[in-house]
DNA sequence: GATGAATGAGCTTTCATTCAT
DNA sequence: TATGAATGAAAGCTCATTCAT
């Protein structure tokens, strides 16, 4: 799975019925995608330790066994490879949910397991949720913020298609009912992620599995067909 | 209302019998709690534009038009002047749900009324949710932070409680169901302004408002007695 | 004994035939002089402990027991205050060898005595002889050095005086050799100390008290009548 | 002479049969070299003249024409910094003594020539001499001082082997004879140094060269053999 | 005389980013 | 590509001293 930002990286893993056209770029492209990502996971380590603006540049290049000036011809920005983080992220966030989904049976344990997934994702790796919530506030003036918002934007929903597919089918809902109700699973967990993850729940003695197992169960029960 | 963050500012409003037994000591408690909650203000403001750690001593202390060094009379930390701001958000937050819930009529729609007004009061003030959030990540590990966190949650558990008397009284609940429903609905409008804030709701092609409208309807469906 | 710096302090203790005549003056110039010597003493801790720069004229202040304005009525500077307790210093050590020189016999052990308490003061109050080098650097410009400095010389002076005394009545020394042997052995035990306290002595395997007794040897077998 | 504090730069002077093989290495170590031992030599001067906490990184960096954040790869602390300094220091004045003591003639000269060199290197860079005081003080707990200590303690050693070994030949000392008469010597000849550095000889009516003389002679009476 | 808030300058250190090599 | 020194700005905080009260 290739996690590519910059376009160039596309070219990489086209294997077909002619190998040995072009080797020599091939493995080039690879060799630069492997020590990208390199550079990406350490990023995430860092990132998820001291915070987005307590995170240097230097640690992340003393985490990644480089130096400062090796991380810029792959990131402009911090602000990019911020982005870069993120964005892989919600790329395995799919692929779990997904994952998850399909393994699951029928319609009904389809939506549960949807969602499940969705709130255990986020509760094994919390560094992941502290990230995201970044893109509320910091991500001081750069360049290109827009863009990617917008990029990040179309992997969330990617991801929250998933739930709406399993609910929609499940309920037999419109366009407009399915997205009503991922809008309004996506706050509820959200919002119970970042409550026991900031230990609120906790101080006041809410537990977060047994109120999403109440939330599920009252959605299933106003969809039921 | 007097946000005094120092026991001496108490002594202030004591009015009675003997108004003019000590008017100097008085006017300068007076003078001291004026300048302080200048000072929050202007921190107010510089926080929630630039964030926590984007925000300098030096920005606060020119939006509040003194010196660094005129701050730290006041605050001793960074952290401790950011405390102040949120302890000072918490409380009129309560002050503003208790007297939309005084004004409302039944139990019924004093319930409608606390969630709603809770809702209303970040989404018009989106810098104080902003700020609230900055609690999960940051704060690193300065003198105090355990004892503002103690005194944050006890602010917070008030505001809740105005919610969950309402929820209570309608619903008929004991301590433990109104327990979780204090729980749910907390993470719920959390993570429902939260997406709104940032967008996300905009992004997947929903709208606050009527999303708010509908849990309530649900809520107040579930608990009708 | 008043170690009085500024002038006024010196109406203090002139009791007489009169003694009823101003008693009010006399209590306030006692109470003055009180409480500048409680800061006296309060800088002497606090510039031993953190060094005269790294002292703040608050960390005095609250050793003193109050605010730093309150230190500025007594004291014009830091630099002041510590001329202030450098004097102190100057002036108990010559009170302490007066002391033992006059518990002396004969004229030899009048010599080693004045000798062995000299360094012996200066090695049980090691915070002395720290405070006494910052003479040499430090002590940026400010207003009124040179004539502080002349004060302190004399105070040396007088304290030398003694130990010359001693020397020039077993030597027989007229004043050109007085001077000398006082320089001679000025600079040796100074030099000692300093060796010893920065543990360069120790660094080196020597110890000090074997080291000054040979010293004070060569110095009596020198002068022998 | 290179007074190379990183371990790399030893790599330098490498000259043998294949002298071209890493010019480039070469070249950069001694760029490194040469821009470091600008820094030192500005900030010897700072220290000197402003003192040791009266000395600033920026005024550091003003002398030696760089922005202090050019300082920082060379020396981790300003503590580092002054080290290096100090180091600097000890290390040309053994050379200085090394080379005055190979010069002279017979044992008995050699000795008066040690005590006499070591002597007049301070005297004509008094700033040293300022410099080697500040180890009493200040220094506050930093990170390696420990290991600095131990450092600048053997480079002392050196220096006073020096001396120690001319005195050990012309007296025919033993080891513990040798020491203490190392340890007498240093000791004179620095409380010498700093009384008339510091301006205490010159109010006492004495002459430092004369006084050194005089010990000298009575140090070689003494040891005559 | 005492208070303590205020000033204005100062500190060391760190940062993201650039660029010569 | 990679290095790592350099830049220039900025950070939080402390300081001696002043001054209205």
């Amino acid at each position: 799975m290739m996690l590519s930002h910059t376009p160039p990286t596309q070219q990489l893993p086209v294997r077909g019925p002619a190998p040995a056209v072009r080797p020599r770029m091939a493995r080039d492209a690879a060799v630069r995608a492997l020590k990208r990502q390199i550079i990406v996971d350490a990023a995430r380590t860092v990132f998820a330790e001291a915070g987005l603006e307590g995170t240097s540049m230097r640690g992340i290049a003393a985490a990644a066994g480089c130096t400062t000036g090796a991380i810029y011809p792959y990131f402009r920005n911090k602000e990019e490879l911020y982005a870069a983080v993120l964005s892989d992220s919600l790329n395995s966030l799919r692929l779990h949910i997904e994952d998850a989904v399909g393994r699951a049976g029928d319609p009904r344990a389809r939506v549960a397991t949807a969602i499940r997934s969705y709130f255990a994702y986020y509760r094994s790796r919390p560094d992941d949720l502290t990230l995201g919530l970044y893109l509320y506030h910091g991500l001081k003036p750069a360049g290109l913020t827009p863009e990617l918002d917008r990029k990040l934007n179309r992997r969330l929903a990617q991801v929250l298609d998933v739930i709406g597919d399993a609910i929609a089918a499940y309920g037999g809902l419109d366009a407009e009912a399915r997205r009503m109700e991922i809008c309004q699973t996506f706050s509820y967990v959200m919002g119970l992620l970042i409550c026991d993850c900031t230990h609120r729940l906790n101080a006041l003695g809410g537990s977060a599995e047994p109120l999403l197992e109440r939330y599920t169960q009252d959605l299933l029960a106003r969809l039921a067909p």
